[in-house]
DNA sequence: TTTGAAAAATTCTCATGTTAATCAATGGGA
DNA sequence: TCCCATTGATTAACATGAGAATTTTTCAAA
């Protein structure tokens, strides 16, 4: 209903340059997932990135080694899907990544147009000292908000990611 | 299915240089939540990207134009609060949205260190012909996840944002 | 075999995130 | 009144997000 009008109720006037009346928003700013799921992560975020700066890694130099680690050998495109990573990002990532020898890059000796990834001795080592206090994070996490309701979020994020809405502008296939 | 010839998945010494043993993670890839909310998220925004890019405006831009509309005259520090956006960004953004003609910008008369920002008109036409349709894409989520089960999500991922854990390394005060 | 579409990376360009440093204005206390 | 710590905003530098265009390599159909 962009029913508005509605006679602003109560104040206005008190500075007014032109006429920038509707002082009243079309509906209240009703919460919004979008908003809602950035200030959750920026604020789950905020436990991580001290640890990952007191390492000189950002977040998501974290995510490509962590997946790389668990991982084992990738092609970029892998990678880039399990580290939720944009391909453009990732390939200026790789050269970083490298030069800092955190992981090493070489062709796909079968299929030209792929690039492995692969995590180096360097690389493990930062994920073993990492990797603890990072759970230790979590496990703060869950005590604070319970194992149970994490679990419960987790679910609902990953079904509320998985949803497929009416005009198909991204489906894949 | 390309790739996936998965020589190696008895794992171990297929090539090591050095001790680059553990091939088998710390732990299971456990689902984190940091990751889960950047997928839910990512998940959300890809149906309205379309829909803001068809006006040209970026997400940022059209939190902040938002946010002016509901909130009419805003300091920068208010405006980068309530639009979850940080202060160095807001301040580019500012010169783009105000050449664009979205929005006004003039400093307070009382404190000249603060600068105050105002919605146009023509703001709030865009805010008018996006808004209708960000609701129906809104919508559209609470009829497949469900009204109660969206408002759930965001009761927990507000209070998520909200913990206070151990290390205060955000605390402020 | 040749050709053209599709796939995988990369490159470009612009906008924002993140942190640190800097500038400008304010306000309180010596 | 003057000085300085604080506050609000901006700038700088680097990294990533997002989308379009380009390059290289595959692969399948003609």
């Amino acid at each position: 209903m962009p029913n508005k009008t509605d006679s602003d109720a109560g104040q206005t006037s008190a500075f007014d340059t032109e006429a920038v009346k509707p002082r009243r928003p079309l509906r209240e700013p009703r919460r919004s997932l979008a908003i809602g799921l950035l200030r959750a992560r920026e604020a789950v975020m905020s436990h991580f990135r001290p640890i990952l700066a007191a390492h000189d890694v950002t977040e998501q130099q974290w995510r490509v080694i962590r997946v790389l680690y668990e991982g084992g050998k990738l092609d970029a495109t892998e990678l880039a899907d399990k580290a939720s990573i944009l391909a453009p990002s990732l390939t200026r990532m790789i050269r970083l990544l490298e030069e800092r020898g955190f992981i090493t890059k070489h062709k796909d000796e079968a299929d030209g147009r792929r690039v492995l990834l692969q995590i180096t001795p360097a690389g493990e080592t930062l994920v073993t000292e990492v990797m603890p206090e990072s759970l230790k994070v979590y496990a703060d996490i869950d005590a604070r908000f319970g194992v149970q309701r994490v679990e419960q979020l987790l679910d609902m994020l990953q079904e509320l990611a998985s949803l497929k809405l009416e005009n198909g502008s991204v489906g894949e296939e």
